[in-house]
DNA sequence: TAATTGACATACGTAGCGTATGCAATTATT
DNA sequence: AATAATTGCATACGCTACGTATGTCAATTA
């Protein structure tokens, strides 16, 4: 017969999970400054000892928390990309598939607006920011093909996010975001052929 | 004979002036999280009981910092756009005059890092909304010109003010915020001269 | 079965925020 | 001019939340 007991090892990786799910629900709905440690500790049914003993501090939870999410982000644009006809075509999907993740509130608040005031710049984080990297590789392999012209990927990848993420922003605060949403998409595909060389343009 | 004493109102001034002078110095240096009340105030010759007075609490003084340094910005960046021959050179410089000011330490801290985290989408902030429409009349006014491609000009400054935000953002937290800032000015320009009729681009 | 490790809880000290209250100086009232 | 009302700011207090130091019990190992 079978221990009805779980392994000690079973046990400890069970009490991270709940720690850093517990972390995460706190983190998104009231934020990194005014999430208890007490308050959500006590709601996986454990205390502050367990999340010191595993994560050291209250930012040692929260950058397990980031790289949850940052891989869970980073699999659903490349399940987008990976759809895609051409490269071009994978590389507006995965962006519009970025700003439609950007209207998320666990991601914004998390990702986008605590993550830097916490840990600094998402380029320095220990799982540097896949969406970023994401983004600058299609960049490099368009101009490596000769199908946007000659600029950084890296800065371009930032400044594309950027826009990528007010867009969201945005729509998530405007009235109607049906429709805002449509504008916002249109002048995001015409930003982006900015970027074809000549020979590509349509407009 | 006039009294030496200064008026009420012109000490009631004076208080709030030194609380924002110290509440501006302390955010820039330690941060907002770490910038103790106590301290700042004691440093300017006053007490928690002015700043409560005055401010309401500690967020309401940061706001009264922001709005001190956005009103910096915003006449600066103006005075970039005055010395402009062509409407088009004034928008990318002062649009790149936004990016350059996030070399500051003190608007890296303030502005960039910590402000969004205390008070929320910047996109949301009194002067974000001056400056967004501030550019939104420059490209409308450029499109009517003929000098960029047809595009939604509301749309395109949230995506244009976004991208200006991220590489200040980007700059901020770089380990070498001046090459950072070179990168990130070319890859704007880039960006931007793909708004441009086919006729005027120069790549 | 005795010893040891380690996962987690408990207990304590401390810093910092917000509120309630106190006071003194200015302004208003008569 | 004398008293009353206002208010700018300080003082005092309680509370929350963090970090550390220590305790304890189960699981592993010898």
């Amino acid at each position: 017969m079978k221990t009805a007991h779980k392994t000690r090892s079973e046990m400890i990786a069970e009490t991270r999970a709940k720690l850093i799910a517990a972390g995460r629900k706190a983190f998104a709905t009231v934020g990194y400054t005014n999430a208890s440690m007490d308050d959500f500790t006590a709601e996986a049914g454990l205390t502050r000892g367990a999340l010191y003993h595993h994560f050291g501090d209250k930012k040692g939870l929260f950058e397990s928390v980031l790289a949850q999410i940052d891989q869970e982000m980073s699999s659903r644009l490349d399940a987008i990309s990976a759809k895609a006809k051409t490269r071009w075509q994978g590389f507006l999907d995965e962006n519009i598939g970025y700003v439609e993740m950007a209207l998320e509130p666990e991601i914004q608040r998390i990702v986008l607006r605590d993550g830097p005031a916490v840990l600094g710049d998402p380029a320095q984080w220990p799982n540097a920011n896949a969406c970023i990297s994401a983004i600058t590789r299609n960049l490099a392999a368009l101009k490596e093909e000769g199908v946007i012209r000659d600029i950084d990927p890296e800065a371009m990848a930032r400044l594309i996010s950027g826009a990528s993420l007010y867009a969201a922003q945005w729509i998530a605060n405007s009235d109607d975001p049906g429709a805002t949403s449509k504008k916002a998409v249109k002048a995001f595909r015409g930003l982006m052929e900015g970027l074809l060389v000549d020979g590509k343009r349509a407009s």
